[in-house]
DNA sequence: CGCATTATTGAAGGAGTTCAACCTTGGTGG
DNA sequence: CCACCAAGGTTGAACTCCTTCAATAATGCG
């Protein structure tokens, strides 16, 4: 049933049509509401997923109760997949940003699952040497660059990865709040709220509530190099 | 000449003999002094590595010549596999804090070298793995913690990976200046200065030119956690 | 319609950076 | 052998970006 629409990821685009059905045939598909979890931070990493549709933010808690985000996950992309770490529980938590879709496999196929193909095995691997690399990235970012940068970086990145082009400009194409950009780029929502506001005025953006538009991505690309207006 | 040392490493540890010897024979070693470097960010990667002894530091220079750590490569690691992220340059610097031994592969080996062992494949997402959760750990403590904190985590986690018994107390087994904190952690060296300056005062630590003794592992697991004292 | 969630904005305060000057240490070469 | 110098380190003072605290406004869901 999900069948033409998994056949058409990059990640299993070498996959055999046998191969596809033996692989579904062990997963559940699961459809999870806005603001639901798909796991919690801590369980047993009973299952890894495959995000079909909607959109995800993996959040992470710290023992004194601040929050960031780790990860935002896009439709086609694995997630939860703590068995490749080779840990026993969830790192973070997974909550549906919008209405998803996704399909789970018991943790205990991981092996099997990347056994299968070798090229699966290094696509996971790329993949994890991105996400590795988007962490540097804002490492980096967060050692070096005052926070208007790094939330104009944050928001060109998710417009590439969930931008959708609208009369108005480019809208990300899922609810985000001032909160969750600050826990994004390391600050706070207040500071957020200002620099929206700023820009706003400017005219490089549009913002209403959980919504942002980009009316200005090359001044928002001069803002995020850090060159001078 | 090698292999016992390499046959030790839990990396190969279940490899076959004969699977080793034939790995070896296209592994080409080399000395690395301190200071030198083994590649430079944006080379192309012509070759993934082993550490064998010594300890690099690998490193990022941003456009506007800021720099950071990104990882200290410790005996028994590997690196510079960007081949496993489908890259075609290396993504930092790789350099000797103290002289080193390394072992090159080319890198058209590395599927070679991953498919091999299906155990070495997993292994090496492992690490990937303990990386991404050490960048997310970085992440963390920089959006939320203050640089003491920070500085104190990095100096817990320097000290359980190269940390050096001596009478004194435990101590940071190869060269680190201010600086290299700083580039860890995500500050300045003054900072880092002032805060070291503190603790020697306290007690807490003993620190000299490039050179850290650690007096009292307790206290500043204590200051990490953000418990007051 | 009411209330919770999200957002805005002002004011005050502080942690850390920046700038600057000076001190230490160890290696090198005259 | 010791004088010098570069690299590493310390420390003060000013400043600033951002957080924190606080109060108010807008939005939309039940």
């Amino acid at each position: 049933m999900h069948r033409t629409v998994i056949k058409s990821l990059p990640l299993f685009e070498t996959m055999s049509d046998a191969d596809l059905d033996g692989l579904l045939a062990q997963a559940t598909p699961r459809r999870v509401a806005q603001g639901e979890a798909v796991f919690k931070q801590g369980e047993t990493a009973t299952s890894f997923f495959l995000l079909l549709s909607g959109r995800l933010k993996v959040t992470q808690v710290t023992g004194d109760g601040q929050q960031i985000i780790v990860r935002v996950v896009h439709p086609g992309e694995l997630f939860g997949f703590a068995k490749a770490l080779a840990r026993p529980d969830y790192p973070g938590t997974a909550m549906a940003v919008t209405d998803s879709m996704t399909l789970a496999w018991p943790s205990c196929l991981w092996s099997d699952f990347i056994g299968r193909t070798p090229l699966l095995a290094a696509r996971t691997m790329q993949t994890l040497g991105r996400q590795l690399d988007e962490a540097h990235t804002r490492i980096r970012e967060m050692s070096t660059q005052e926070s208007e940068r790094r939330v104009a970086h944050a928001i060109l990145r998710l417009s590439g990865k969930a931008g959708r082009q609208e009369e108005a400009g480019i809208q990300i194409g899922f609810p985000i709040s001032r909160r969750d950009i600050a826990e994004m780029t390391g600050t706070t929502l207040h500071t957020v709220s200002r620099i929206l506001s700023a820009w706003n005025t400017q005219g490089l953006v549009e913002v209403g509530r959980q919504k942002i538009i980009i009316r200005d991505i090359p001044g928002l690309a001069r803002l995020a190099e850090g060159k001078p207006e």
